[in-house]
DNA sequence: ACAATAAATGAAAATAATTTTCATTCGGGA
DNA sequence: TCCCGAATGAAAATTATTTTCATTTATTGT
């Protein structure tokens, strides 16, 4: 979605003199808009009333109350980008700011995930008689979730997050089984071997790994990709961790949807299972 | 941070009926207020212009044109908010739609999430000398991946997803020990008799779980809540589990931040130890 | 029950903000 | 140099917001 504030910046040289300082302003000084009138911030620019609202309807917008709105509502959104964690914060700052790189992330992966790979996904494990999830370390839980959900709906799932357990597997697919392997660089060498091996055994291979070419998106024949940066607080992605899961769970929910009464049944033979598990 | 939403729904009870009346229609027609005049608005909601002033004056705000604003700048965090996931969707639109579920889930649990517990939460982890981590199905990813954390950090941690060896742990920990218990209901019998158990043996026992007040509190001495409305789209929990990760990722970073040299040393170990693991 | 008082409310007046109109300026080309 | 058109801002016109105040509605004390 185009933001009022790139508009600004894109059209900046089409513009007159008059209204290249009025962008100027608005650009260094979005904060203040939300309290100036328009008389206020045609003072503050150096232009003429008019030629503030000539300024929003160039932008497309009603006026400049809409030009008011729409900056103040951009705003929020880009200002509570993350904070750099520090030394000394409470755990509860820690939080808030673990949520807005979270948020960041998912917005960031929302923009780099290929809808057709990842439908072609959803297809293949919706339709596969057997799925195995690769993941080691950090990417092992993520890994277990995946598979936990999917033998909720039914399929033969099941995480493996042992390297020779993984070797062994891999080497017994075959046509109509899926693999996914989990892994933020992309440069587990084990789980890329896995997945190579089952790309041989003619087994569908699909990745899951940050944006970029890391050595797995070779062995898979449909790349997933996050997008996070990492490197702000610590050696242990996280944000991606989330970004990940967000993207079974769609793929979990996809399949929910598009699958047929057995399956629908399978869910329900979970729960009833899982029923006297509980107070 | 309170948002002026909250603050409507808030002070609900405590408004004339013709304010109730406007306060009614701005939380179900949030989204119009942005085009609207004061006068339409009045017109709508069935009050005269002087009560939508007074109204804005009694939140703290300047007067209509602010509240416009604000609620126009709550509006985005707001209206991302997950529309009903439907058949049809494509896999990006789920993606899209968890996104903001997500979001939403995490500022809830923002909300109810007490400050102090999470840092008495981190400072027992932090001074233990070994933590458990008891989940069963759906909250056993969360616990592999809270005691993987741990174990990078060079704590004695370990998780246990089976209720026999769940049992088992329990009764072998101490004072010094530390164990806890992921369950999003609060109602996973095995997971709360462990965590009794453990609390019986002298460990300083610690809950995740949803907002209330499920069987699992009274076992702890220490409760961290999340908050998510599951009931829209599964039967799986998805929201609660990522706002229990990301308090886990806190609590991991609180200790990163607090820790003395030798959990440093920890962690570089680690590092040091998977560096061939890769291309 | 019934004033007396206080709180709540909206119509209309007063004020303030926005938009439109239009005269002026400025730069470039004939 | 003069003309044209784009750009601009002052002021008029319009529209929106705020204040005032009379009326209604509820509450308290007798």
């Amino acid at each position: 979605m185009e933001t009022i504030l790139h508009k600004i910046r894109f059209s900046f040289d089409s513009l007159g003199p008059a209204e290249q300082r009025l962008a100027s302003y608005l650009l260094s000084h979005t904060d203040d808009i939300i309290g100036l009138s328009i008389s206020e911030l045609s003072r503050r620019s150096g232009c003429g009333d008019a030629t503030v609202v000539r300024f929003a309807r160039r932008l497309g917008l009603e006026g400049y109350g809409e030009l008011k709105i729409r900056l103040a509502s951009e705003m929020r959104a880009t200002s509570e980008l993350s904070a750099e964690i520090q030394r000394g914060d409470s755990c509860l700052d820690i939080f808030r700011k673990r949520i807005a790189d979270i948020q960041e992330s998912l917005h960031n992966t929302e923009s780099v995930l290929n809808a057709d790979d990842l439908t072609r996904a959803a297809e293949a494990i919706l339709r596969s008689d057997r799925v195995v999830v690769f993941g080691l370390g950090n990417s092992a839980a993520i890994a277990h979730d995946a598979a936990h959900k999917f033998l909720r709906l039914g399929l033969a799932a099941q995480s493996c997050c042992d390297n020779h357990m993984q070797a062994i597997v891999a080497s017994h697919l075959g046509r109509g089984s899926v693999a996914i392997g989990i892994s933020h660089s992309g440069t587990s060498r084990d789980v890329v071997e896995a997945l190579r091996l089952c790309k041989i055994c003619g087994a569908t291979t699909i990745c899951i790994t940050n944006y970029g070419h890391p050595p797995i998106v070779d062995a898979s024949d449909i790349a997933l990709f996050t997008k996070s940066d990492e490197t702000k607080h610590s050696i242990l992605a996280m944000s991606s961790r989330i970004a990940q899961l967000a993207i079974f769970d769609s793929i979990y929910t996809y399949i929910v949807l598009n699958a047929d009464k057995s399956a629908r049944q399978a869910m329900q033979n979970t729960e009833f299972a899982l029923q006297n598990k509980k107070y």
